[in-house]
DNA sequence: CGCGTGATTGAAACCCTTCAAGTTTAGTGG
DNA sequence: CCACTAAACTTGAAGGGTTTCAATCACGCG
């Protein structure tokens, strides 16, 4: 029998009512599952690892970054509550990661090892439909990303990153954002001055 | 018995050297395989259809576009010989499609529908295993090109992509690999200049 | 209170775009 | 084979958006 505080998680929330494991699976399952507390700025993955958990935030925050040779951040991804994150390609090949993984604020993060998803698809069906739907959902948004990145202005993206993620502008400062557009705090400062006054245009 | 011409195709030699399909699998999967003809800026998919087929390419050079409200071009993916593209998302969530699919160049695609990934991979383990690194694999290319763009200037980006894909220098005009990159036409022609004087540093 | 971090603002520099010529290249038809 | 044309590429000058660097302001916290 799984403990009885299980049920007080987002992780068995989440993956019981949208990926339809049941109790019984969680006891399978649990030699595949660890929950870790994690302090502000710790880190999960450093870039020269290679990954070996996917990420289920429980609670708190991560960010999925990249340190290019000038030591500046890029933040590929953030991941806030019910999002999984990983180095998939560095898991899947066993190479190296390039990037590092943190938490961003105090967390409580879900550690899943591959045989989890693996075995869990064995277990139900609808579990792996589910997983195969977060992959595709998840290049939508790589594509999404390079396409803004492309054609838009830094206006424009924040513009979009404030429809998309309103609850992250509460949460995260401003250079980070400033990371995750791709422009410097400075131009994004500017850039919501212009929209605050002038509109949105 | 599938014809013998089918033997002197990309497509055959791809999917049975580095897919483990063996000859009596192409009969199985006959009815998921059509070879279609393209001419040059043919287009295979337009925004707002939904997209039904992985398209691999036998022989020539497709593109994988998104066409902003300027009417301007991002190039998101070029897909030379032994290529797969598709919109996956438009397919997997049966949504419109916000790009284009065209040949840039005369090209003859096998169109596949998604009974055949389905189908293969239940008759041989080895290509399941398969497309799933190819999926593995664009996933790791589509966070590279973030990582670029969020990080580069036009001329690492450039430099980058003389590396990645040296064929494509020869086959595509300037101007595509500049919509590519996320620059203009001649933005590039004066990277161009500088890489070819100063050295590329 | 003083300190550190994050946000703002200003001025100069830089990269890239825009627009408007030119130049080169490749393909076509006489 | 040459002349013609259209498309691709180059080049220049002006302008816009972003960065850089430095200074200032705002806030939370020991």
């Amino acid at each position: 029998m799984f403990e009885e505080s299980l049920k007080d998680t987002n992780f068995y929330r989440y993956y019981s009512e949208k990926a339809g494991l049941e109790d019984s699976d969680f006891d399978v399952l649990a030699s595949h599952i660890e929950f870790r507390t994690l302090e502000h700025n710790q880190y999960i993955l450093r870039a020269g690892e290679v990954c070996r958990h996917f990420l289920f935030v429980d609670e708190g925050l991560l960010q999925f970054v990249s340190l290019d040779e000038k030591g500046d951040e890029h933040i590929l991804q953030f991941a806030p509550e019910n999002w999984l994150v990983s180095d998939r390609s560095s898991m899947f090949f066993d190479e190296p990661s390039l990037y590092y993984i943190k938490a961003i604020e105090p967390s409580r993060v879900v550690f899943l090892d591959p045989e989890f998803f693996s075995e869990a698809s064995r277990l139900r069906f609808e579990f792996s439909c589910f997983t195969e739907t977060s992959l595709h959902r998840s290049i939508y948004f790589l594509q999404r990303r390079i396409q803004s990145l492309l054609g838009m202005s830094a206006k424009q993206r924040y513009l979009e990153f404030m429809e998309l993620y309103p609850e992250l502008l509460l949460r995260v400062p401003q250079w980070m954002i400033a990371a995750y557009l791709g422009v410097t705090p400075e131009s994004l400062s500017r850039v919501r001055r212009e929209i605050a006054k002038g509109g949105s245009f």
